[in-house]
RNA sequence: GGAGGGGUGGCCGAGCGGUCAAUGGCAGCAGACUGUAAAUCUGCCGACGGAAGUCUACGUAAGUUCGAAUCUUACCCCCUCCA
């Protein structure tokens, strides 16, 4: 029944992670023996991953689960370039402080997904600019830069693409792939790592540092990419009102991750629960033939493993009673709902404009007018408008529900003087 | 270095002296329908103001005009071709 001999490839394969490799074959041999070393790598150009970077992370998740080792290999060198695949703006060029800031935080991002340490399946972080921080140009044109063809760079379809767009492709940025065939190259040598993993769009990047290592080293190494995380609409995932789903609490709550994945498309519940839960493939097939509402109680499901990797088992308690006073409207108790934003007022004439607008509800007095207009305000889930008044006996045990719509909602809390 | 084409709101992309806070599309937000989903339909979509209106915006800076995103000049940046 299995299809390969490595149990990581299979699983991998089985979950949705495949999306093209080099050599598959050879590269199934040497992954049927545990303690191989593979690696990814991440630019460092925020102080968080986002769901975008989760399809790696749990990739090395699994890598290591099937008894291999997962190094990650951070850009500190790189991100002072700004990968130009498929972009068509150039990346802003980070200064070392705020790459430095940028790298803790994600270290801290992974610590839930991977087991760092000194065994032979432990994770290990690496930065890259160790090595790129000192190279010398000429050496390194002539030891590297020699076995890289412009001809078939510029054939690349990441550059392709870039060249095609009446975008301009600077020098600096062309250097990129060079840049990560090389980290591959001192990672084979220094690591003995044979395998680089990438989204799909980093393939001519992972290709590259393939064919450094065969003509440098006559050794082969390995290239796997995963498939883009995108809805079964083909928008790219990943994005909520407030911007990305970051992994970190301090840039999105807990509840708001919770609350994101609640709220995936049905289509994609299933494929989500492959990729990003440790849910046995077993189990989720069963799954399959859920239909209709019922889908609710699946990304329920979903969301409470997702969150419960990410941010603690613990998180999910206070996460379900916020959720189910804010949408099941029984309005038990909003003094439990410790995950809905709070915001003062201690004055009962100020007016809801201005609530909505300090609050953060509103992004700005006109958009809170036209909401109020449109029928999209509510207090305690009724709808209001711009003549509004505060009242004492609104407010439960000092609280009042204040919601823009249907899913964003904080509880206006009375401050008696 | 030379010749030509361009830089417009989150993105794409019209406009080419007044009626332009700027057509259209995408994205976004809200409403209806639902299941805290999708699709669909409706409305909104620079800021401030109750409103009249005021301010800020069409690469940057000066200028011509009663009046400029639209014309002129300089500068910056991008693209294409030539060297």
């Amino acid at each position: 029944m299995a299809k390969y001999k490595s149990s990581f490839l299979n699983e991998a394969a089985a979950r949705g992670f495949f999306y093209q490799s080099t050599n598959l074959d050879a590269m199934d041999d040497y992954l049927a023996t545990p303690g191989r070393s593979g690696y990814i790598g991440f630019d460092i150009t925020a102080k968080s991953l986002h769901v975008g970077h989760f399809i790696p992370i749990a990739m090395m998740r699994l890598f290591q689960k099937h008894g291999h080792r997962p190094i990650i290999l951070v850009g500190g060198g790189t991100t002072k370039i700004g990968d130009p695949s498929f972009r068509n703006t150039t990346r802003p060029i980070l200064s070392d402080e705020e790459i430095a800031t940028n790298l803790i935080g994600i270290k801290k991002c992974l610590l839930p997904f991977l087991r760092f340490g000194d065994g032979t399946s432990d994770a290990i972080m690496v930065n890259n600019a160790d090595w790129l921080d000192r190279i010398e140009y000429i050496p390194f044109l002539r030891e590297i830069g020699k076995y890289f063809s412009i001809n078939r760079m510029i054939g690349f379809d990441s550059v392709k693409t870039k060249l095609e767009s009446n975008s301009s492709l600077s020098f600096l940025e062309f250097n990129y792939m060079i840049l990560q065939a090389y980290d591959f190259l001192k990672l084979y040598t220094d690591k003995c790592c044979c395998i680089q993993f990438g989204g799909q769009d980093q393939w001519g990047n992972i290709c590259c540092g393939v064919e450094l290592i065969k003509k440098k080293l006559g050794k082969e190494v390995f290239g796997f990419t995963n498939p883009l995380l995108t809805t079964s609409d083909g928008k790219k995932m990943g994005k909520t009102a407030n911007g990305a789903v970051w992994l970190d609490q301090e840039l999105l709550s807990a509840y708001d991750f919770w609350q994101y994945w609640r709220n995936v498309n049905d289509a994609d519940v299933i494929k989500l629960m492959y990729l990003f839960t440790d849910i046995e493939i077993d189990e989720i097939k069963k799954m399959e033939s859920v239909q209709g509402q019922e889908i609710n109680e699946l990304k329920k499901k979903l969301a409470d493993e997702i969150t419960s990797l990410v941010h603690g088992k613990d998180s999910l308690d206070e996460i379900h009673k916020s959720a189910a006073g804010m949408f099941a409207k029984d309005n038990a108790d909003l003094g439990a709902m410790s995950s809905i934003p709070r915001y003062e007022i201690n004055d009962l004439s100020k007016s809801a404009i201005d609530v909505l607008v300090e609050s953060g509800l509103c992004e700005s007095r006109g958009d809170a007018k036209r909401l109020l207009r449109g029928g999209g305000i509510y207090a305690d889930d009724k709808t209001i408008h711009e003549d509004y008044r505060f009242q004492k006996e609104n407010f439960k045990d000092g609280l009042l529900k204040f919601s823009c719509g249907k899913k964003k909602h904080i509880l206006i809390v009375l401050k008696s003087k």
